[in-house]
DNA sequence: GCTTGACCTTCCTGTCACTGGAACCCTTAT
DNA sequence: ATAAGGGTTCCAGTGACAGGAAGGTCAAGC
């Protein structure tokens, strides 16, 4: 396979791909005319990445869970223990940007939004 | 007020203080010695930033904010509609981080966690 | 007067995970 | 012969700073 079908095969983009093998997350054959040459294995990498990415895993992450996951041996504690930190991180994000959006609409259901100057949400984020 | 003062009063670190100068959000006035002389209204100013930051307003909100605090005969549907929208991306953003919060939850509930390599979290991540 | 240490300055680089674009090569169809 | 539609490399930019180097300034203590 050429980049083009393993990028719609994935859904990613070449660009992020080519990224990819920048950076070490996957090392595709070269053809004779320079072309990477992406075999089925590379395919399911990319999946497996694209995959993990969705989650919001970083790039280290996924690094380290493709490792895992190449690595017949491991023991499923290590993936669950990466797994469940970023699940900490996300409901960590999840609770500030709940904070976020209550004060937020707060201020925006005080606010008449109409044509006078008077604005709750301006005078509400100048001083507490 | 030297940027450290004026560091301390907004809680911004002086690193952050120096880029808003940068990118035209600040302008404090120079000493002779080339120090940056901080008024009231520059506090004022930067309070208003850390805070509408902290809210996880774009730095070009921030500015457009600014712009309408300023200006003392702006529409308060001018201010509401950018927070509004904010508002609107805040729960887009909340309901892509639940969404995955569910999906990682669900897995690593199922994975035992122990020595053995059997673990549906990778499997979950590899194929469909 | 001299030193010490804290504070300030500018400038350059690095972060994260790509994305866009330029300049150029390869393949296939017309 | 040419045009389109792949592919390649390399360089620059994104957002919002953070880290650090190299050097100037200020106030206090000796």
């Amino acid at each position: 396979m050429n980049i083009g079908d393993v990028a719609e095969r994935t859904g990613l983009p070449a660009k992020t791909i080519r990224y990819y093998e920048d950076i070490g997350l996957v090392t595709p054959m070269r053809g004779i005319n320079g072309y990477r040459v992406f075999d089925d294995k590379d395919a399911h990498k990319l999946t497996f990445l694209g995959r993990a990415r969705a989650l919001g895993f970083s790039i280290e992450d996924c690094r380290n869970l493709l490792m895992l996951w190449e690595d017949r041996s491991r023991a499923s504690a290590d993936v669950r223990a990466i797994a469940a930190q970023h699940l900490d991180e996300i409901e960590q994000k999840i609770n500030n940007l709940t904070a976020m959006r209550d004060t937020l609409a707060d201020l925006v259901q005080k606010c008449a939004g109409d044509d006078r100057p008077d604005c709750p949400i301006l005078t509400g984020l100048a001083g507490s």
